[in-house]
DNA sequence: TGAACATATGAACTTGTGTTCAGGTATACG
DNA sequence: CGTATACCTGAACACAAGTTCATATGTTCA
């Protein structure tokens, strides 16, 4: 599974050592793609996007924006919030969630500004 | 499975009613999640980190550099190029992969700066 | 207390995704 | 030519992930 620094015949072993040195750790790899995939299905980034909008919402009304079920929307929100992205709040029999993770509107704004307005991409 | 419009009991209608106006579509909201899904493995994440590092790679070298497979490096270079994050350079025998998206860099960036460095995340 | 409501949870099901393996193409070189 | 090299591809497999359904928990209100 693992290549080691094996008797390979590299192309450009310089290149590769070099790279080698400033490249990230796989756990960091790991913790980092956890991240990412928490963005990467349609509704959990739209409740994400809805709640950044709306700053609280209750699992209800979210559910009612995104036009997904209340169960979906609960389980989606306990993956948010068991990572930390979001925070509840309860009143009453009503939960309200907001985003908790500051760095997730940027990252978002990033990624709407240029994949969603641009689409002249080129290098 | 979808949930329109209906005689749902709302708790907070007139958010909801100015959320839906500026929320993504589920158009966007697809094309979007397909951008963060390809960050959203270790492997991937590690193999756009090494080219950026690196400016460009030959697959081998690549391979060598995440440790993986040649082969699953290749797969996973696939998607990354039908996606049109990297690009492709043939020389001989050899080819050559460099990142071809610019954003990748930044999103990349703010991520790592945020969720690797950081980890004193409330509010 | 009991009925209605808001949310949470667990299990089952279905689909998606990454990896591996076994070839397959293309280029270089003797 | 034939062989080695560098990469690609498709199929098969194992596992992860999202959705749904049924049910549980907890809260309000009559």
């Amino acid at each position: 599974m693992t290549a080691e620094t094996n008797p390979e015949r590299l192309v450009d072993p310089d290149r590769v050592g070099a790279v080698r040195e400033r490249m990230m750790s796989s756990d960091d790899a790991v913790r980092l793609a956890e991240r990412f995939q928490l963005l990467a299905d349609p509704v959990r980034l739209r409740m994400v996007y809805a709640l950044l909008e709306a700053g609280e919402l209750s699992v209800g009304d979210l559910a009612a924006v995104v036009g997904s079920s209340e169960s979906g929307t609960s389980h989606q929100l306990r993956q948010l919030r068991l990572a930390g992205l979001v925070r509840a709040r309860k009143e009453g029999r009503v939960v309200y969630y907001r985003v908790a993770d500051t760095h997730v509107r940027l990252l978002l704004d990033v990624a709407v500004e240029h994949y969603l307005h641009d689409h002249d991409d080129r290098s």
